[in-house]
DNA sequence: CAGATCACCTGCTTGC
DNA sequence: TGCAAGCAGGTGATCT
């Protein structure tokens, strides 16, 4: 906050889709202001524009440290060097004038949202609830990982039509979302092969998952082994005694 | 309008 | 050892 971009340089055409031109001319100069996330989205606002940063799968910001081979864009500010390292480079570092209409689009954030409002919302939902928690237009913040995570938690089966969800185990749900991600960030998140913080520190919420990648081992609750499926494109992984039809 | 299918990228692991 | 296939934290376009 306050600090000046005195350089902007991009390594990768594609992670500020296709104008980087644009990205390095808007950013070099730019007075910083306030950083805000939604969702997945990080908004870093400018004197003339915005930032706008999303990690993808990949993605990953590092403060004061080396380029790599995977750097994909550095910021040279007044107080230090920003990195944005990204290996398959599904993520964005974006500059633009004004708010792109993608983020206008986005859901609530999964740590802001209220009950009454996802509960509202999940009763015009008949799909799967688990493709629908990834749905970042519907509720922002939850990927893969933590909807497997927090469906476990609340015990149900992520097949289960969204409005079909009771209050209560709706109500358990919203809890275990809000539970999973406060927990996983307060341990920076998880490392599965290259995450880390800021700091360069990888995650360590990757030992606490109980279903997440663990495919045939043990259920923690039950000792049946945990299923894989594919649903909405993505692995899923559940219990099927402890997280029945 | 929801669901399925690719596509975008690079790297790692597994199995033959 | 080598090589192909499958998998991976996420969207986004296009077709049915």
């Amino acid at each position: 906050m306050g600090q000046t971009i005195l350089s902007a340089h991009v390594a990768s055409v594609r992670v500020t889709r296709g104008d980087w031109v644009a990205t390095i001319q808007g950013l070099t100069g730019a007075r910083i202001g306030a950083v805000e996330r939604h969702g997945k989205q990080i908004l870093v606002r400018l004197d003339r524009g915005l930032l706008y940063i999303h990690l993808g799968m990949t993605g990953n910001l590092l403060w004061n440290a080396p380029s790599g081979k995977y750097t994909r864009a550095i910021l040279e500010l007044s107080n230090g060097v920003l990195i944005y390292n990204d290996i398959r480079q599904f993520g964005r570092f974006e500059f633009y004038r004004e708010l792109p209409a993608n983020l206008v689009g986005v859901g609530p954030d999964a740590l802001q949202l209220d009950f009454a409002e996802f509960f509202l919302r999940l009763k015009s939902r008949k799909g799967p609830i688990k493709p629908l928690l990834l749905n970042q237009t519907f509720i922002s913040g939850v990927g893969n990982i933590y909807a497997d995570e927090a469906l476990f938690a609340a015990r149900i089966n992520p097949h289960t039509p969204a409005n079909r969800l009771s209050r209560p185990r709706a109500a358990k749900l919203f809890e275990k979302i809000r539970e999973i991600l406060q927990i996983a960030i307060r341990h920076r998140g998880s490392s599965i092969s290259n995450h880390v913080d800021a700091c360069g520190e990888p995650g360590a919420f990757q030992q606490m998952h109980v279903v997440y990648g663990r495919m045939g081992s043990a259920c923690s609750g039950c000792g049946k082994p945990i299923r894989r499926v594919v649903l909405g494109q993505r692995g899923t992984h559940y219990c099927p005694r402890c997280q029945r039809a």
